[in-house]
DNA sequence: AAATAGGCTTAAACTAGTTTAAGCCCGACG
DNA sequence: CGTCGGGCTTAAACTAGTTTAAGCCTATTT
């Protein structure tokens, strides 16, 4: 059926064998959503650890004042799922909304732990694929407590060229933790 | 012996057998760090996972212009490693610190990689070990973008009460983000 | 005992980023 | 075809946070 571009994903990491992928099978749901469709919202439990295949999805806190605040974006080969919810059961405070159409792949709690029980190498893939994204936050993170808005905005660009297309820039001035209108006069500022 | 703490560490997430304990000896190593004494220093490869038994750590980049900024603190049984330099093999951008005398327990690279392989579960361990520092760092990146340097200071001080008392004002505020300078204003607001 | 250095505070002048408000453009929709 | 709403920009007034400079206190060195 249609979850090779999760086992591709998994054997980017290590390769599996047949017997394992057909673990995979049956235990991983492909599912469609629609632009501005909601995958997970506030309130509620993240249970499922979602794929991308195709499409683009972003995951957002909205504060006191009704303001969203974007903490991340996820495009294609990507996951994105609230870690501390689903593996807690606890509800979320943040939603994961599709930015354009999306296919994409999930695995639920029940049958995640399944998966790690019985193909141990997954353990280790997805150890390796938290790590990775530990990394790219903490540089995140350093950014945040060193740099201005504006050297923000381009390592934002240079990280993220293709993403920095297909997101309208009010999106991405959230994700910077700025105003759109500071973000204009940032863009001013740059082209001249 | 003294690697103890560590085993209670990781028998915290899941309980060992007594051969894969006696795997851990000799793989470890207890070190004794001095106040202000580095364990990795910019331009360098991070070689080691280090386990703190006793004592606290910071780890802190240096910009162009010379002042440091501090990406995380850590203390009794707490990791401390920057993990893309150590896997990557690759010279560090960063700095950590004793910030008091310590004790650690350190795992070299082929070390804690012969241990992956022959205690399978070392894989489930630090892949939630990671998960949840992720969780961590997830939530300081949604504070840096909405929220004020006072609530900062606030969440900081009831995240790490203890930890607050053991740390000079400089520190927290280069944590923080902010200078020293307004963080003694927020502090006098604080305190009114 | 004097000298030095680091950590904390205050304050005045400055700059980075927000707020409020308005105007423009374009695509969606009745 | 008009109008409605969302995304982008500009600008003026404001606020959060920095810079520079100075002073004080305590701990350490000489």
């Amino acid at each position: 059926m249609s979850i090779l571009p999760l086992i591709a994903h998994f054997e980017s990491y290590i390769p599996l064998k047949e017997t394992e992928k057909q673990l995979l099978e049956g235990r991983v749901t492909r599912r469609q959503i629609k632009r501005k469709q909601a995958i997970l919202q506030e309130g509620f439990a993240c249970r499922h650890y979602t794929f991308i295949v195709e499409g683009c999805f972003r995951m957002y806190a909205v504060d006191k004042k009704g303001t969203e605040h974007n903490l991340q974006f996820s495009a294609e080969q990507d996951w994105i799922a609230d870690i501390g919810s689903f593996h807690a059961g606890r509800p979320s405070a943040l939603f994961i909304e599709a930015i354009e159409p999306a296919v994409v792949l999930q695995i639920e709690k029940q049958d995640l732990y399944f998966l790690y029980t019985n193909i141990p190498k997954l353990d280790r893939i997805f150890k390796v694929i938290v790590e990775n994204k530990y990394v790219e936050l903490q540089n995140r993170v350093l950014q945040s407590i060193s740099s201005t808005a504006q050297e923000r905005y381009l390592t934002f660009l240079e990280q993220y060229p293709k993403l920095a297309l297909r997101l309208p820039n009010t999106q991405i001035a959230s994700y910077l933790g700025i105003t759109p209108e500071f973000l204009s006069k940032i863009r001013k500022d740059i082209a001249s």
